[in-house]
DNA sequence: GCCGTTTTCGGCCCGACTGTTTTCAGTCG
């Protein structure tokens, strides 16, 4: 079989980079096409849609970085399974220096010296041959702990354990009355769905007392360095968390540079040059113009080669001539572009919410999956404290073996009053979760989903049909009219299982006109739809609606979560079903 | 090799860290 017709971006993006590998160690000047090279793979690597759908489509060129010559050879290594040019590129080299690459530390040029001086040739044994002459003391042997490092990596936190932790060292380093801003920084700042270093950022004029305080936050298990504006702890599970201390009137540039992301940092540093400025952790320099073309400065004003100081992140993104980004939209997309035409989404809040459409109770409906821990009446109590006016209660289906369809509908009757059974404080509404079947079937008699308010459909088997017949099954499952949402769209879970494969643009569009709306699921492990595919599903004008998949009246605050996956979609309040009033979500269910 | 509401040519992010590095090369975020 051809393999490159199956080929995932990950691995299409691991053939960029070692193409531009290739390019940076053969002679010549070509830093440039290099560079080119690396973000094609990026834009790859982090598309929402897989490669090779693109390039069945003809859409190739819609990912930036992939221009006329990169969609060539794309296209021929969908066609023929190679690259005849690549091939070229990459002759000269042993397959195992692009495996060397991916330990930190080694790039190219170590790469290539470790496989020459080494003899390590083949790509499937580099890394343990690497490894043994690390240990036998033939290369440096900082390289053990980079190799280790590389071996037990993906061993990035989920968001939820990540923010967890941020919020009480945050939380106690406003305790100290030196502290005038604490905030987190990179991908937990972005609320990316996994978090790779939990950074604190604070800024302060006395750096010696804040740095001090720090050390002596209680949950800690060691300092591990303390030094004049920056420190680590320790935590009890080995996790590490940095600080970085900067004055008031600098802090500005400092909290925009470490929250990044890289390709949002590149790309706003390329805006401000052709403005004449250039961005750095410390401020905004006017920079010498270059040519008569190009006088400097556009706007604002400073002199040449004086760094500018911006205590506020809004002050440096003004100073460009842009609105103040949300940490959420900046990934390097057309963030910066809308910024400037003051055109980007009023994001949606965690106080827009006003209702949780997917929790599952205590109530022993014999069902083929797990049982909620709380009751009916907790599970109020809970979404009253949160304010909220409505929560729908998506047990899940019972068995469908051992069950016949007068015992379902005898069970769904007794849950019904139970959820009934008083007056309560909000609107409960009378749900399930049902499960898809293989072949597209709801593991629910169409009489019983009669006696629902609405229901909501998911994949909990069969994860790895072909991505038409996956389709087909869930657009099945779909066409009912009770059935109005989606659940966990993908079905992945983070760090353990890859989404299923699915045509969204079939989804959206039955979606669209059906009135269904698909869930973002803010269930830390799930965070399901993934951001990328529901930015898609906004622009396409899919209604979604964010839930918690609660198990226990305690994760309802989990909405939090699945609120930031919206908003690193870039979704407004009118995007989202349950920010609507119970009169308002009573008037969707009926559509 | 890519890209354009100043350009289809002429640009292309920035600074920190590390090592054996007395002025720079390689790598990273």
């Amino acid at each position: 079989m051809d393999t490159s017709r199956h080929m995932t971006n990950l691995q299409v993006a691991k053939l960029l980079r070692a193409v531009a590998a290739a390019i940076e160690l053969s002679s010549g000047d070509n830093r440039f096409r290099i560079v080119a090279y690396q973000r094609a793979a990026d834009a790859i690597e982090h598309s929402s849609s897989e490669v090779k759908d693109l390039w069945d489509d003809g859409n190739l060129k819609e990912l930036a970085g992939v221009g006329e010559a990169i969609a060539g050879h794309l296209d021929e290594l969908f066609k023929t399974g190679k690259v005849k040019h690549f091939e070229a590129i990459l002759k000269p080299f042993p397959p195992a220096l692009f495996e060397l690459m991916e330990v930190p530390g080694i790039g190219p040029k170590t790469a290539l010296k470790f496989s020459k001086e080494l003899g390590i040739t083949r790509a499937h044994s580099a890394i343990p041959e690497l490894l043994k002459a690390a240990k036998k003391g033939r290369i440096d042997e900082r390289f053990i702990k980079a190799i280790e490092e590389y071996q037990g990596r993906s061993r990035r936190l989920l968001l939820d354990v990540a923010q967890t932790i941020a919020d009480s060292i945050v939380g106690w380093m406003r305790k100290n009355p030196h502290v005038r801003e604490a905030n987190t920084l990179g991908s937990l700042r972005r609320q990316a769905s996994t978090v790779g270093d939990i950074d604190i950022a604070v800024a302060s004029d006395h750096a010696k007392e804040v740095i001090e305080h720090f050390t002596k936050y209680p949950h800690k298990s060691r300092v591990l360095e303390a030094g004049v504006h920056t420190a680590s702890l320790i935590l009890p599970n080995e996790y590490q968390v940095d600080l970085m201390v900067q004055p008031p009137a600098a802090y500005g540039a400092l909290l925009q540079h470490f929250t990044g992301s890289k390709h949002h940092n590149i790309k706003l540093r390329e805006y401000a040059l052709k403005k004449g400025y250039s961005l750095s952790e410390y401020g905004i320099t006017p920079r010498p113009s270059t040519s008569l073309s190009n006088p400097s400065p556009i706007i604002g004003e400073g002199r040449k080669g004086e760094v500018l100081s911006f205590p506020t992140e809004e002050k440096f993104y003004n100073f460009l001539g842009l609105d103040w980004i949300p940490p959420e939209l900046r990934e390097g997309e057309n963030e910066i572009e809308l910024a400037k035409l003051h055109q980007l989404p009023k994001l949606v809040e965690l106080s827009d919410i006003r209702g949780d459409l997917q929790m599952h109770s205590d109530f022993n409906i014999e069902p083929s999956h797990d049982l909620g821990l709380s009751s009916v009446d907790e599970l109020c109590d809970k979404a009253r404290e949160l304010g909220y006016e409505y929560i729908g209660i998506t047990d899940h289906n019972p068995a469908v073996s051992g069950h016949t369809q007068a015992q379902i509908l005898d069970l769904i009757k007794k849950r019904t009053e139970v959820i009934q059974f008083q007056k309560r404080a909000i609107h409960v509404f009378n749900s399930l979760e049902i499960d898809i079947q293989p072949i597209g079937k709801r593991a629910l008699p169409d009489a019983a989903l009669e006696l629902l308010d609405y229901a909501c459909i998911a994949i909990h088997s069969s994860f790895r049909l072909s991505r038409k017949a996956m389709t087909d099954r869930v657009l099945s499952a779909l066409d009912h009219p009770k059935v109005k949402f989606f659940a966990h769209p993908t079905a992945r879970l983070l760090g353990q299982r890859e989404g299923v494969e699915l045509d969204w643009d079939r989804i959206f569009d039955f979606c669209v006109r059906n009135h269904k709306w698909l869930e973002i699921d803010g269930w830390p492990n799930r965070l399901d739809l993934p951001d990328v595919v529901a930015k898609d599903a906004i622009k396409y004008g899919v209604k979604l609606v964010v839930d918690t998949d609660s198990h226990a009246a305690g994760q309802l605050v989990y909405m939090r979560y699945g609120v930031s996956v919206a908003r690193r979609a870039g979704a407004a309040k009118y995007d989202i079903i349950n920010t609507g009033s119970l009169k308002e979500v009573i008037s969707c269910l009926t559509k």
